[in-house]
DNA sequence: TCTGGGGTCCTCCCGCCG
DNA sequence: TCTGCGGCGGGAGGACCC
């Protein structure tokens, strides 16, 4: 058991949403909300502006629209995000070599391993210092948790929210988690949290004072025992800094409950070769074959097959997946289909046998990788995509326009997109509405949230880049040109702005893509928030 | 109100085997 | 030959986390 605060959790406040209100200045102090825009989406994250109307993560989108109608809502842009969070994590690095990423944004850190000495007010200098770099950085501010342990840690950074830091002084464990709720404590979800309040244990203390025995009788043996050391303080997890994956998995919720049993085999086969790009990319090889189904009524089943040994075959995984559907009822429609594999090796049963056989085997390995690569090409090709990628008007993205230059995507719907033009450099811009195969129009990366100083003409380069690829963007655009004649080029206040009423299209089925809502300003959102 | 996607870990059950 | 038992792997589901 440790005796200093030497174990550092960070946790960047509301981060997609920050990232996106950093990107977009029209949106900064305004209420915002990232995620599945699709009919069945939920939120991933609110600004704490939006969370003042009550959304939060993992609330159904529907809900959170009824909740703040005249919030921002976008689409996530992983890429953006995962660069954003390799800067941080890059500071973290400087920090220590034990670093343990657990999400994007969030990390434990052992300060110790990195020879900070072990006293509070080393601590605190560090965490003060990382806060400030990475604000100077990224432009975003993070909340960081000290303590000896990493539950405190972690309990530490979410007191310390939003922008704060927070170190739990050794000796004073007991007495702060005493009274808070056992739902606090990691590994308590709502199943538990009510199992132990029906057992009349609502409070860290009171789990500490149930003893060990009692808890392993209400929850079992693993969780009992653990979660009854939690509540003394008793945390001796270590900082991991490495870990392998054991599974790898792929699903779709779609939009509308599937009933054709036809179209459900061929969904399930699309997304096991979804899985296999994972798993190849991932350079890995699975044994056992998890398909799932997420049925019209919301109740979920999994089967599984063990094969022989492991594989990276996109034909063996279909047909496992294939074999697994056999055994299960879809009448009735289903409303999520998924494909994983687990069981995870470095090789391929197809490997074993090159080994073990010599010089034939080998042929036959190659062979086989030869028609690996043939299933490869075939999975373009089988992927129903008939509108390219590019033209996915979806809200929240960056774009770039021959004559306005970069901005982002307000909303789409019938024919329409509605940009607004700005950088996170600029002013709040001003918004533009064109048809959706303008030519002039393309999508472009994300900026860097801060400027850097050599990068000061970087946004000519965007714009060169851009131009590379209007050939081909307008080539895609032949295809459905449409009523030209109604071109009109909107023009609106940026601070009054609100992008076209129309009802939301998605140009496409799959979750993920889809229109976004007009993030018009909230007016109820400015006063209430108080900048930190 | 209507519930994502990608994971991890645990528990229970069952059949097989010695 | 039958029965009981423990270990183990596989399969299914639940809970939790971000």
């Amino acid at each position: 058991m440790r005796t200093a605060p030497t174990i550092l959790h960070l946790d960047m406040d509301a981060f997609f949403a920050a990232a996106e209100q950093a990107a977009k200045p029209s949106l900064r102090g305004k209420a915002v909300v990232v995620g599945g825009l699709g009919l069945r989406g939920v939120v991933s994250t609110a600004s704490y502006e939006a969370r003042v109307f009550g959304v939060h993560s993992a609330m159904p989108m529907a809900q959170a629209r009824r909740l703040a109608p005249n919030a921002a809502y976008l689409t996530p842009r992983f890429t953006l995000y995962k660069e954003v969070s390799e800067q941080v994590m890059g500071l973290l690095g400087k920090l220590s070599p034990l670093v343990e990423p657990l999400s994007l944004d969030e990390a434990f850190v052992d300060l110790e391993a990195g020879g900070v000495a072990a006293d509070s007010a080393s601590a605190r200098a560090v965490g003060e210092r990382l806060r400030a770099d990475i604000r100077a950085v990224t432009g975003l501010t993070g909340s960081v948790g000290l303590a000896a342990s990493k539950m405190l840690a972690k309990i530490g950074s979410e007191r310390a929210k939003p922008d704060g830091l927070v170190l739990i002084e050794p000796g004073t464990e007991r007495a702060l988690l005493g009274p808070l709720s056992v739902r606090t404590l990691p590994g308590v979800g709502p199943a538990t949290g009510d199992h132990l309040r029906r057992a009349g244990i609502t409070t860290v203390e009171e789990i500490a004072g149930a003893g060990q025995d009692e808890l392993v009788r209400l929850l079992g043996k693993a969780h009992g025992a653990a979660l009854h050391a939690m509540a003394l303080a008793r945390d001796e997890r270590p900082v991991v800094a490495e870990r392998d994956s054991k599974s790898v998995s792929v699903e779709d919720t779609y939009d509308v409950d599937i009933h054709d049993r036809v179209r459900v085999r061929a969904e399930l086969a699309r997304l096991a070769d979804r899985c296999v790009g994972r798993l190849r990319g991932a350079g890995r090889s699975g044994r056992t074959v998890v398909i799932k189904v997420r049925r019209f009524d919301f109740s979920t089943l999994t089967r599984s097959e063990t094969l022989r040994g492991p594989t990276d075959d996109p034909g063996v995984i279909r047909e496992a997946a294939a074999r697994l559907l056999e055994a299960v009822d879809t009448t009735g429609g289903v409303r999520l289909l998924g494909v994983g594999v687990t069981g995870l090796a470095d090789f391929t049963q197809e490997d074993l046998f090159a080994q073990a056989a010599g010089e034939r085997a080998e042929a036959e390995a190659a062979a086989l990788a030869a028609a690996g690569e043939a299933v490869r090409e075939d999975e373009g090709e089988a992927r129903p995509e008939p509108v390219p990628e590019e033209r996915h008007w979806r809200a929240g993205h960056d774009v770039t326009h021959l004559r306005h230059g970069a901005g982002w995507v307000q909303g789409s719907g019938v024919g329409r997109v509605t940009v607004r033009f700005e950088t996170p450099y600029s002013e709040p811009g001003r918004v533009r509405t064109f048809l959706v195969d303008d030519p002039e129009l393309t999508l472009s990366l994300p900026l860097p949230l801060v400027q850097r100083p050599e990068e000061s003409d970087e946004s000519d380069e965007a714009e060169e880049a851009e131009e590379t690829d209007q050939g081909q963007e307008q080539g895609q655009g032949q295809g459905h040109r449409q009523d030209l004649e109604s071109l009109q080029v909107q023009e609106r206040d940026p601070d009054r702005g609100q992008a076209s009423s129309a009802p939301a299209i998605r140009p496409n089925s799959r979750s993920g893509g889809g229109s976004g809502a007009a993030p018009g300003p909230s007016p109820a959102a400015g006063p209430e928030r108080s900048s930190p």
